[in-house]
DNA sequence: CGACGAATTGAACCTATTCAAAGGGTGTGG
DNA sequence: CCACACCCTTTGAATAGGTTCAATTCGTCG
């Protein structure tokens, strides 16, 4: 369970919350309860009432879309500080994704109405949220260009990339991405089956672009990998 | 050119400047300049300076992404009403999409920075937009879906179903979708071939759930696409 | 009515999927 | 501490869905 002091340094570290004075933070604190999950647990379902939203103190959160058959959808890995969840009042309508945790996770939760009762008293607060919100639809755009345009292995390398940019820890060899990865996750995130996606890995490694092994990968040539993404 | 009336009617319609009263509605009609563009002209081009949010007083509007090679993806179609173009008010960013009258079309356009400024005045707006904006994501996000887990003619449904929500008259034989469609518009929404879609279309004609001829459609069975597109 | 752009149709080709079977790395329990 | 079992991963071969290229037909606007 994570502590007060790392609730009260993670919301005044939040980009969104960044014009609210100390006192102020404090007192948002109130707004929000704290949950553990362990890996693999479900925070929500898709389809489920839409109440609250979440904001995550540590771990990661993986946000999915399902279809029949197994056909599931990795639509984003999350980090710490990263919000999720319902942006709006009304508990009438419904998650379109479920949230699960993809490492252990302490999560806190703030109801979808005092959120936005938040923001309604604090414009800075909603424009943030709006920048983040905007960001997160041109990558989903961007997204289904790649669908639309680009090859499995180009795919691949694009989600690679992002990955790598976003939960990467540079060191000597490459950047490793710090974050269990089967091809499964991969696959998901590509549009592609496991097996399509192991082949395509393979080749990346006999290209010397990436290192990989079971549930893990790490970069060893952004450059390379940015030009086969692009083209 | 649009007048001065439809203009302040227009303003006055939008859902994310409904909390405004009368006076400030025609305040906040000084900060907008009105264009007319014809049909295929550009708004503006991905990848140009981002300092405009517009606003469609009339006629059609089409976002789209590029890659190499024509393999164009066509967003969106936005009708009068919608806006697009850029929230942030810093002019360094640029524009992720081309933005291209869809038909001859009335537009209006506000500094980012002006309208930022009304957001921020007014935080009704800003959460409206916010609204509006995350409903964008989530279509995204179901793009994306789609494309990761459909097959070319259940998008076609898909796309043919939401077009006849949004665009659709009703009539007595059927919906009918108000906008030029080429084969190759429809082709850039499904991440297909002209000569695919053209396949579909035959195919929907004959299974009675679509009429359509060169440059328009006309859904005859909703529920039935709906049934298809679902899976 | 004529001409041009759009739509259709056919056949070969290719990428990625599917199904199946064998090969490892990891972590847990004995 | 080692061994075993489990799941992830790899690899192969057959298949299918969609693309590509090319030729023809059709509708519509001037």
């Amino acid at each position: 369970m994570c502590s007060t002091e790392l609730r009260l340094e993670l919301l005044s570290g939040l980009p969104f919350l960044a014009s609210l004075s100390a006192a102020e933070i404090d007192q948002a604190n109130d707004y929000f309860h704290t949950f553990d999950y362990a890996e693999g647990d479900t925070i929500y379902f898709s389809g489920d009432p839409a109440g609250h939203l979440y904001v995550i103190a540590s771990g990661q959160v993986r946000l999915m879309q399902h279809s029949g058959a197994g056909k599931d959808v990795l639509i984003d890995l999350l980090k710490p500080g990263d919000f999720f969840g319902s942006l709006t009042p009304g508990g009438d309508e419904r998650y379109a994704e479920t949230a699960q945790a993809h490492s252990p996770a302490c999560i806190m939760a703030i109801t979808a109405a005092d959120f936005r009762n938040l923001m309604a008293a604090y414009p800075p607060i909603a424009l943030a949220v709006l920048d983040l919100t905007t960001a997160r639809l041109q990558e989903a755009r961007e997204t289904v260009r790649q669908l639309s345009a680009f090859s499995a292995e180009q795919r691949a390398a694009a989600v690679l990339l992002q990955l790598a940019e976003k939960l990467g820890d540079e060191q000597s060899e490459g950047v490793l991405i710090q974050t269990r990865l089967s091809r499964e996750d991969l696959a998901q995130m590509t549009a592609a089956t496991p097996e399509t996606m192991s082949r395509i890995m393979a080749q990346l490694q006999k290209d010397g672009l990436i290192t990989s092994g079971r549930q893990w990968v790490m970069v060893n040539d952004m450059a390379g990998l940015k030009s086969l993404a692009d083209g």
